[in-house]
DNA sequence: TTTAATACGGATAACTTTGTCCTAATTGAA
DNA sequence: TTCAATTAGGACAAAGTTATCCGTATTAAA
């Protein structure tokens, strides 16, 4: 469904936000332990999120990754997906015409779009905050 | 969502059962051109479509893909993507955990697990039959 | 029987995604 | 000031996906 930087990138941002909670910034090694990714690559990906203004990073000694509190409720996973992976999950086809529309539509087109609406208002409705929650009470996990 | 692979699959296996009905073979060659694929690519996607029999072959001149008309309305989208695909839709986590289950859930996984059913659903319902039929009338396309 | 059209299948190339390595820049603390 | 910890970023390597090429086998028709 999603490209593994994206699953990457949003496991980070979630064991970011937890910390931040509690005015912890985290150093990507750290990350890339707590959500079991290899390290340089989840590099990549954070200076992504960085740039995107997703997450904030501190660079050395007792530098890290943070995201301001106040910010956490608001941040939709997909902004996070946007960020890493774009917007094709939105305007793709199902079949990958090039020009798929209610006009000119590919022979799924009716089905995808009921499904990729679904994922789409999950993605825009779903924050940090409540998968951090999540984590936090051990109600679910970052790896294994 | 799906390999290119899957596309092309899902596209020929369409325009393949769109000619069965009138008892025409077609050949490689006049799939990838009214698909739209690249033919060698397409060639081994129909070896794997044949060897999983969703398909037939006849080899030699005048020979081509076929599938029997009986078949045309039982076979399931779900069986095209799962011979190309694999069954990874329907078991993958979707932050890729190995393990994510009920007991032991990734942070989306509600979430995912909602949607992927849908998909599923979907995909085991759609029959080539249905998607044949749009392509004939006009209703929807293969190409561009 | 020869020929042309066709599917089959192995090898390999091109491209994309994923992952690694190394150096530079930054920064807090000793 | 020096050092160690850290992010940033370029170059590159490995793996996976997509795509091409070419020879072989098969088959119907001439």
């Amino acid at each position: 469904m999603f490209s593994k930087a994206c699953e990457y990138g949003i496991k980070a941002s979630i064991y970011i936000a937890l910390n931040s909670y509690d005015g912890q910034r985290v150093s990507l090694k750290e990350i890339a332990k707590e959500i079991n990714s290899p390290e340089a690559f989840t590099a990549k990906i954070l200076q992504d999120l960085v740039r995107n203004k997703i997450i904030n990073s501190v660079k050395g000694a007792y530098g890290g990754f943070e995201i301001e509190k106040e910010n956490i409720s608001s941040i939709k996973l997909a902004q996070i997906v946007n960020a890493i992976d774009g917007d094709s999950i939105y305007h793709g086809c199902g079949l990958g015409l090039d020009v798929c529309d209610a006009n000119h539509p590919c022979p799924v087109h009716d089905q995808f779009i009921a499904i990729r609406n679904e994922l789409k208002h999950m993605l825009e409705t779903t924050n940090l905050e409540q998968l951090a929650i999540d984590i936090k009470s051990g109600a679910s996990f970052l790896k294994i």
